[in-house]
DNA sequence: CTTGTATTTCGGTATTTAGCTAAATAACAA
DNA sequence: TTGTTATTTAGCTAAATACCGAAATACAAG
């Protein structure tokens, strides 16, 4: 769990997630949407990886990769259960 | 935003919310809870308050401190903006 | 004004993190 | 095999973070 609020603590972990909460995407393709180096995009990667919050698929030479959104509502869950409200909808 | 993220980056950062979600509290009697020196959790204070999670009180010589659940609802509600949920309750 | 209690600030070190470039790996096509 | 594309790993530096003990601050009581 501290795992995913690590990952979360990133503005750009968190702009990832939100782009493959619509598709799945290359990592190429997540890429271009940052000014960044593709090996820094590749260590955000990783870290939403260890956090278990994307999976990733080989096509080829790409890779795709997908949101597991089942851990980030896990996460939501987490949160809310601190705020104290009840399960969301 | 970016701030509560970091804030809620920390395991004890979190712990200190939840304690607070339940009853306000002096710093003493917060880093009572931790094994950890009190400077220490000092600066998890600044860094909860820096997110504006906390707010505090003097009371003669002991500070209390106070969870802002509201602004712990947004980032709830930040987080459910990605994985698409709609409003909790 | 001195003492005692609560808390924060200061100064320091050790660890982690984010970013980069260059090099390595993987899959595929010619 | 050679070359091309996509991605990751390695190696590095700079900056941020977490922690501590010691000192400073704020307040209240005597």
């Amino acid at each position: 769990m501290s795992d995913v609020f690590d990952a979360l603590a990133h503005p750009v972990r968190r702009q990832i997630l939100k782009l493959l909460s619509k598709r799945a995407m290359s990592a190429g393709d997540i890429a271009d949407k940052f000014d960044l180096a593709k090996p820094t995009l590749s260590g955000h990667f990783a870290v939403l990886k260890a956090a278990d919050l994307v999976s990733t698929e080989r096509q080829g030479t790409t890779i795709i990769y997908r949101a597991k959104m089942s851990v980030l509502e896990e996460a939501v869950a987490g949160l809310m259960a601190i705020t104290g409200r009840k399960e969301g909808r």
